[in-house]
RNA sequence: GCCCCCAUCGUCUAGAGGCCUAGGACGCCACCCUUUCAAGGUGGAGAUCAGGGGUUCGAAUCCCCUUGGGGGUACCA
């Protein structure tokens, strides 16, 4: 594929939790948009909410981007002395905060931005009688034309001064990537808006603008929540005498219920999915199809190569859409499936360790074992984790049936007692058979016959004695996985 | 409240005015396979394209209204 140096995308997590199944997503629609047109992807970590911001937060979301395989050009470097990789560095905005205060300098010097002297308790009031007026809440513009003398007499008494920008009346339009063209009035923004906090740390909408500007951002695609926001930054944009990027916005990840995808509500941290055994293929790729398809019939599993090859921005969907774990489970299998068996081992591994730690599991296997055990479990995981309830049986020293389950629908107490002796007995007293289980089976399926038993009956009676379960793997290689002893 | 966005089977979607008696996938049901559970195969139920008006010879597709849902309304991001 050629590459295209106009386009630039970014993808700009806040490090204020864990890796959000929604910023995935919006991270894995730039990097198919970027990857299918030769663009550049960066990263920036927008650390600015410093109360909120965590390290751990961002080790998590930087992690988990790359193990979703969202590898990013540009960005900061893992770890916190990490360097940064790009053209355009630091790509943490905390390290921004002079770029941001030139910009707001250049802002003020223009009368595009004043300060503002206005306290919480005055903000607040303002709101109050607005909101009892029945009128939208705005800023009311006290400190919009203050004289150099007020302003003198205001920073005389120590008041601690907010930077607001002007907002000019009019409409501000856009032709969006997924939705054409949107036009808001400027007079619906709610008044001047903040960009630089008292304290003097600047705010999202300001900083966001600054670095795609900076950054050379060509196309900003992100989620729905923000297209109210984006007349604020396309303002932004002219103020700064930058060029206006091209804006899509995604329909949004839903509740069941259809509201916002939320942490009360859904599973919405990456590494929790990691964590049941969730196949970084498969969340990709079920990810990839929450707003988009390539419209294809048969075209249901794709790598991310392949996504990027069908990838077009223009065909996203434009109404939100609630994301349905039943329907990644089946893509995981469906990957699962997929994986040859190095792999499959590889990423097994981890779980069954996981098993021994909380003490289901009373030994662990190797990865010899694993591998002649995959032709039993590959069909039957639909998650990697699913192989401790699956086969743990195998690897704990004592297996405890229910005594309901031991006993077939058709038999009592009294038959199934007699049909394990017989089984055993046939099985183990003589040498007759060795253990393989082409070898097994006839002999119980003889014993069955000359009692007069029905062969399921028989086995399951065996595969709950030997399992504690009443749904294993084929009951003879079960037998031959477990063990002659 | 105000502003904005959206609307095809339960869910994800195909659909760019005639190819639509609306297609596929997940899920569901049945059957086949079968020692259980899966996987796989075959078939089925499931959407009067939210409703109503237009435009057009012709509308799921274009326009308007209504309804419903969602998002935004911070010195959060």
């Amino acid at each position: 594929m050629s590459t295209n140096p106009a386009i630039r995308v970014r993808i700009a997590p806040s490090p204020t939790g864990p890796l959000h199944i929604g910023t995935a997503r919006t991270a894995l629609f730039n990097l198919l948009h970027a990857r299918h047109v030769g663009g550049t992807f960066v990263l920036r970590l927008e650390d600015t909410d410093v109360a909120r911001s965590t390290e751990a937060h961002e080790r998590d979301i930087l992690e988990g981007l790359h193990w979703l395989g969202i590898t990013w050009d540009e960005g900061p470097g893992v770890g916190a002395g990490g360097d940064d990789v790009g053209p355009y560095p630091p790509y943490r905005q905390m390290q921004r905060l002079p770029t941001y205060a030139e910009a707001a300098r250049r802002l003020l010097e223009a009368d595009r931005a004043y300060p503002c002297y206005c306290t919480p308790d005055e903000l607040e009031a303002d709101r109050r009688a607005q909101e009892a007026a029945k009128e939208a809440p705005r800023y009311v513009g006290r400190c919009a034309s203050l004289t150099p003398g007020e302003r003198a007499a205001r920073e005389a008494e120590g008041r601690p001064a907010a930077i607001r920008f002007r907002v000019r009346p009019g409409i501000v339009g856009w032709d969006d990537l997924v939705r054409d063209r949107v036009e808001i009035d400027t007079a619906n923004l709610g008044g001047d808006f903040v960009i630089v906090r008292s304290d003097g740390t600047p705010l999202y909408h300001f900083t966001v603008v600054v670095d795609d500007a900076a950054m050379a951002v060509s196309h900003v695609i992100r989620g729905e929540d923000h297209i109210s926001n984006t007349p604020k930054h396309i303002l932004l944009f002219e103020a700064l005498g930058h060029g206006v990027p091209v804006f899509g916005h995604l329909p949004l990840i839903l509740n069941p219920d259809g509201t916002k995808m939320s942490k009360r509500k859904s599973q919405t941290a990456v590494a929790d999915y990691r964590a049941q055994g969730f196949l970084r293929e498969a969340l990709v790729n079920y990810l990839a199809f929450l707003g988009w398809s390539p419209g294809v019939e048969g075209e249901d599993v794709l790598s991310l190569d392949e996504l990027i090859e069908r990838f077009d921005i223009t065909k996203v969907q434009k109404g939100g859409a609630k994301f349905d774990r039943t329907r990644l489970e089946w893509l995981n299998g469906q990957w699962i499936r997929r994986l040859d068996d190095e792999d499959l081992v590889d990423r097994l591994r981890p779980f069954v360790l996981a098993g021994h730690e909380r003490g289901e599991l009373d030994r662990v296997p190797g990865d010899d074992e694993l591998r002649t055990l995959l032709p039993l479990v590959r069909d039957r995981l639909p998650t990697l984790a699913a192989i401790v309830e699956l086969v743990g049986f195998l690897w704990v020293d004592e297996v405890r049936p229910d005594p309901a389950d031991l006993v077939p629908k058709r038999w009592d107490a009294a038959t199934a007692r007699e049909g394990l002796r017989a089984a055993r007995e046939a099985l183990l007293a003589h040498d007759a058979v060795t253990w393989e289980a082409d070898e097994l089976e006839p002999p119980l399926r003889a014993l069955a016959e000359t009692r007069g038993w029905k062969a399921g009956d028989l086995f399951m009676a065996i595969r709950v004695a030997v399992t504690g379960r009443t749904a294993t793997p084929p009951l003879f290689d079960t037998l031959v996985a477990v063990g002659r002893e």
